[in-house]
DNA sequence: TAGTGGTCTAGACCACAAA
DNA sequence: TTGTGGTCTAGACCACTAA
């Protein structure tokens, strides 16, 4: 399974025609360029006068950029030395949104995705309450178990407002990434996202799905997550299994 | 238990003599008055053209240290209208170092303290391994017992170096904190750390001290804390409950 | 209209690394 | 010595908010 990236059809060079500011133009496109390979992990990038003459940039602008793409992990600075790629941690996980197959990859194993249930129902209480809707509307329910070296690792358990994206089911998720039909087909991209993330116990039939013993621990996440216009678009459900599954992030004092 | 402030002899402006870059000066001295209840939640602090009087900075240098307190969510700012003290987020338990006592108080418990071991001892290869140390090296090891509302919350497993800090267990940690004493006691400031979160089953004897079923859930992060010559000083086990306690973050597309 | 934060620029000096 | 990133400045224009 390969995902597109979102930004296939992104320009090389800043536009200054564009209403995105000129510095998250440039984070882009050398995000971009970072996750698709052009440099090797610990090889340079280009320093700050090289990317202030390619994009016709000042060199604060080019800056926060650069301390941008630094502060989210996928370089790391060095005074008199210049900028590397990082190598991908699982921190992202913890800040960035990611997908299961970004995810297992960095985490150097094989992804594969088994649609449990896809159909419309009326939205639960629980789920209208947490994206702030009226229950009862119309939601998309997609669940789905993800496999990684075909060893069962997570349950998702997704739910979208129908009315945002119709017709959203007709694609087969088991091997298409649900993010990009999202954003392909029904121009929703998903740019933010709040979790929270508890310990609980599994289901039996979770259990049963996951392949470990009954009521064994699980790491759960809930997450909703917000489109371009600030609107609550889907409501996630993960259950991890405890003993393959754990989380990594860095604090400051 | 009153926690005394890093930075209670904090200059109240900056000082263009010192080593700290000056943004980090301010973003210091802000922060400082956000936590010590300078203004009430939603109140405006002071405008970008004040702070720019008040400190005799740049507008550049200013915004600085506005952006990092907005990216570390305790302001947010507004275009057009100001910025704005935040409402204390859980989210700050995955991005900053905080203590129980602060984690309790920003979710409206108040927190108590057992001591249950305190007690030298070599150190375990694992914690060795975790650390970058010899086996067998001598521990500080302390384990306590946290309640919020006098219900039992999580069990802490403490491992200090001990020559960094000798003597450092003839401190009281029930009413003591742990952090402040080794910044006051031994020069040690804890300024970075590396977590991994998971979820496991209770063993008998932590279901017992937490007052849950046997093999429940257990929200479970083990920590390495570095100092500020970034010498690993800590390794940090916490077992959670898994009905009681979860953990917040908001992601980026 | 006045005041706020958002973006962008040109230019300077410093600290650090490597040749 | 050269080139890198780190810090800081003055100044400009824009977008948004509120009166």
């Amino acid at each position: 399974m390969v995902l597109h990236d979102d930004y296939t059809q992104l320009r090389m060079t800043v536009n200054r025609h564009s209403s995105l500011p000129l510095h998250q133009q440039l984070y882009e496109i050398l995000r971009h360029k970072i996750l698709q390979g052009e440099w090797e992990v610990g090889e340079m990038i280009p320093t700050e006068p090289e990317l202030m003459q390619q994009h016709n940039l000042s060199r604060i602008t080019v800056r926060r950029g650069l301390n941008r793409l630094a502060n989210e992990g996928l370089i790391y600075r060095q005074q008199g030395r210049g900028s590397f790629v990082a190598e991908q941690t699982l921190e992202q996980g913890l800040t960035r949104i990611i997908s299961f197959t970004e995810d297992m990859n960095q985490r150097g194993m094989v992804p594969r995705t088994e649609v449990l249930f896809s159909d419309l129902v009326p939205s639960p209480e629980d789920v209208a309450e947490r994206l702030g809707l009226e229950p009862g509307a119309e939601m998309a329910r997609l669940e789905r178990l993800r496999l990684a070296n075909d060893e069962p690792m997570s349950i998702e358990e997704s739910y979208l407002v129908h009315s945002y994206c119709p017709g959203v089911l007709e694609d087969n998720y088991a091997v298409n990434a649900l993010r990009e039909a999202l954003e392909a087909k029904h121009g929703i991209r998903i740019l933010r996202a709040r979790q929270i993330i508890r310990a609980v116990r599994a289901s039996t039939r979770q259990a049963r799905l996951l392949t470990v013993p009954a009521r064994s621990p699980l790491l759960f996440i809930e997450r909703v997550s917000y489109s371009q216009q600030n609107l609550p678009v889907e409501f996630l459900r993960i259950y991890y299994r405890g003993d393959r599954y754990s989380l990594y992030n860095e604090l400051n004092g």
